[in-house]
DNA sequence: CTCCCAGGGTTCCTTAAGGGGACTCTGTGA
DNA sequence: TCACAGAGTCCCCTTAAGGAACCCTGGGAG
C-alpha cells in the first residue's frame, strides 16, 4: 500500500500523524493511559491483531511516546507513557470531547472525566496560552513560521 | 485490508477516529480550513491520489463534516467546513501544537497562529470548561458515563 | 457550430498493509 | 520435568492506497 510518508511535510499536523496517525495508535495510547499496560491486555481489550499491535507498539516506542520496560525477572514488559506521550493525551481528550458532542447520540457519553482541581465532571476547552481567551478555528490566522519551507 | 469498524465501540475516541481517522483526512480538513476548497487544489497541494481524495471527501461529506456545494452553473463544486467540521479544527490545533513542541526541531514551527482576541502569536492550552484551570492527562479521572455499555 | 478547455471525478492495475489464527520462545512455580 | 503465562513471530488471505490514464459536462473562443 506504500503509505505516503507524512513526516517530511513542513506541517506539524502531518508530522504528528506520522507518529500517531496509523490505525489503532490513538486507541493503544488511550488504553495505556487508563492503565492497560501489557501486550495481552491491549490485545484483548482492542481486539487488534497481534501482529499489528506489535508494529504499533514498536513504532510508538521508537517515537519516544511509550516506554517499554520489564516488570519481572522473566521476560515480561509493560508499556507506559513518556512525558511526550502524556502530552499526546491532550489530543485524545479533544477527540473524546468532539465525539461526545457530535456522535454520542441519545445514550450520552460513554466516559466522563472528573477534574481533580474542581472535582466536577467536565470537559476541555481550548484557550490562548497568551491571553487565556477561547481559541478556536475562527479566532486565529495562520502565518508562515520559521520552519516553513521557502520553495 | 478490511479495517476494523471503530464506530461501534463505546468510546468517543474510537468514534471520532471513524470520522477523521483515515489516512489523509486530517490533512484534507486542514487544507479546507485554510482555504483550499476545490478538488484539484486539494489534490495538487497534498499529492494524494485522486481516487483516495474522492473517497475521503465523500466520507467527510457523509459524516456532516464538510459540505459540497456548487459554485458555478457548470458542474463545479467546492468543499467547506460545516459547524461540526469547524469544531474538528480544535483537534488540528492540538495536533499542530504537539508537533510544534516535539517534532519541529531546529527549524521551528512551520506555521504560527495569531490570536484575534489578543493579536499575539500564540498556542492553545486545554482548560476545564467548569473551573477554567488547566486540564491535562494527569488532572482527571475517567469514569463510566451513561453511554457506557453494561455487558 | 464546433472544438477546446478546465474542473471534477472514475477505472484499472500493482503493491503493501491489516486481519486472523497458529506457532514459538522463555523463565517460573507446582 | 511439566505445564503455564506473557509476549511475541509467522504465514496466508483480503483489501486499501498509489499512480496514471481515461471520461464527462458545460461554457467560451474562433
Amino acid at each position: 500500500m506504500q503509505r505516503t510518508d507524512f513526516s517530511a511535510m513542513a506541517c506539524s499536523i502531518a508530522r504528528t500523524l506520522d507518529v500517531v496517525g496509523e490505525p489503532w495508535s490513538p486507541l493503544v495510547l488511550r488504553d495505556v493511559w487508563v492503565g492497560l499496560n501489557r501486550f495481552d491486555q491491549l490485545q484483548a481489550d482492542l481486539g487488534i491483531s497481534r501482529k499489528v499491535l506489535t508494529e504499533r507498539l514498536n513504532h510508538l516506542v521508537d517515537q519516544g511516546v511509550l516506554e517499554r520496560r520489564p516488570y519481572d525477572r522473566r521476560p515480561r514488559y509493560e508499556y507506559v507513557l513518556t512525558e511526550k506521550g502524556t502530552e499526546l493525551v491532550d489530543l485524545l481528550m479533544v477527540m473524546a470531547g468532539w465525539g461526545d458532542k457530535w456522535l454520542a447520540g441519545e445514550a450520552g457519553p460513554p466516559v466522563l472525566y472528573r477534574h481533580h482541581a474542581c472535582g466536577e465532571i467536565s470537559g476541555v476547552d481550548l484557550r490562548c496560552t497568551h491571553c487565556g481567551e477561547p481559541m478556536h478555528a475562527n479566532d486565529i490566522d495562520p502565518l508562515p513560521g520559521p520552519g516553513a519551507t521557502v520553495e
